[in-house]
DNA sequence: AAATATTTTTAGATAAGTCTAAATATATTT
DNA sequence: AAATATATTTAGACTTATCTAAAAATATTT
């Protein structure tokens, strides 16, 4: 089935918002999501869900079907093949290369994604630490949390973030923050959440909550 | 300013039926490239000539604009260096890199366009042997030179003919000898001057000192 | 449980790009 | 130069994706 650009980011936005089709997404989030009007949500769902890639019910949001999903996976899998290139291939710093890749990922070609998968060595994640789905869709996570949820002095790696704006990653660039970074929590402020954590080189970082809470990360 | 795709397509074959702005181009000549009803020809162009990209007379067919060049060259120059791209690097054939540089050719990225240039080494011509302009829109051709001047085994593009007699044309016709074709010379006889050439698919031509002399080449 | 607030849908409009059919201008033939 | 043929434009309609405003359904408050 062929979509246009708009109906596939609105699979994707759904996707996102539902957590991989873990919950019900209502009209309202996907306009905020979206920058859109409410009714235009409304007209676009309906038309998804003709094409079988939603679950409507009238007043009661929408479900991601099984097709929605393979749509949502297949766009996410060009996405961050793309920022891989743009990182890995071309030099972009990983701040730079969203608003590309959100134009390269409706490029539709089945065999420019396999060459690209093939040429960039099968990359498991992307330049943010999100993980590439595989052809058939199928995604290796690993287990994976919030900074704010590792225990005190426990070595951790931080494998992703959970927000990719510009402003937040040229925070974690100034702090020297990287995917692949190792570390362990020495303090805990109870007062405002805020985290001191030592690098491996005897450095010490402050983090506010609000950074905490954006670093996913694993244990060694 | 910042065009549709459609827009894009529009300017893009102008460009070419008009040879690069020679000549004025019907409407009807559009719509038979672009295969639209002239019609639709029609209300683009008059929305295209607003815009300052075309000039345009009722009745009497469009003359692209210096504007309308620019435009045409930045999105031959991305067409033309994605092609590179996916046939150096990506191991296309150079007869399935259309139909997806069609689409790539549309990303708007001036820094993407830029790092993929020098990624490529700053080709001058696509795996069709045409010249990628540079980011001004400049083509440079490169030296040109007759293929009796051919070092061996160099591979080389044919780029034009000295002489256009009928007679010469239609004995290249029947060779299968095309400008773009790509090829390397194997063998040279310094008894007569003759050379036997190889094209891309295997196939070896001869040619007589007469003809090579009357064809002008240029560095791949 | 009635009143009020919020969310969602429907109705009707707009803009881009397309079409067919009819009208008009240009070109060609006789 | 009149008649005919061809090319081009205009008029009106359709589709996709959007919007605002009004109507309808659901949620919340009192």
């Amino acid at each position: 089935m062929k979509l246009s650009s708009t109906e596939e980011n609105y699979i994707k936005a759904i996707y996102h918002l539902s957590n991989g089709g873990e919950k019900a997404v209502s009209t309202n989030t996907i306009a905020d999501e979206l920058n859109t009007a409410a009714a235009s949500v409304s007209d676009m769902i309906k038309k998804l869900a003709n094409k079988k890639l939603l679950n409507y019910k009238k007043y009661h949001g929408v479900n991601i079907d099984d097709n929605g999903k393979k749509v949502a996976l297949s766009i996410i899998r060009k996405h961050r093949l793309w920022e891989v290139f743009l990182v890995n291939i071309l030099n972009f710093n990983w701040d730079e290369v969203h608003e590309v890749a959100e134009q390269l990922e409706h490029i539709d070609s089945p065999l420019l994604t396999a060459r690209l998968d093939h040429f960039l060595d099968y990359p498991k994640i992307d330049p943010h630490g999100d993980p590439i789905p595989d052809e058939e869709g199928n995604i290796n996570v690993g287990p994976q949390f919030s900074l704010l949820e590792l225990t005190l002095h426990e070595e951790a790696v931080i494998t992703a973030v959970e927000n990719t704006e510009s402003l937040f990653l040229q925070h974690l660039d100034n702090l020297g923050l990287r995917l692949g970074v190792k570390f362990t929590i020495t303090e805990r402020a109870e007062f405002d959440g805020s985290i001191m954590i030592q690098l491996e080189e005897d450095k010490k970082i402050f983090l506010s909550k609000e950074v905490a809470k954006n670093l996913l990360v694993r244990n060694l």
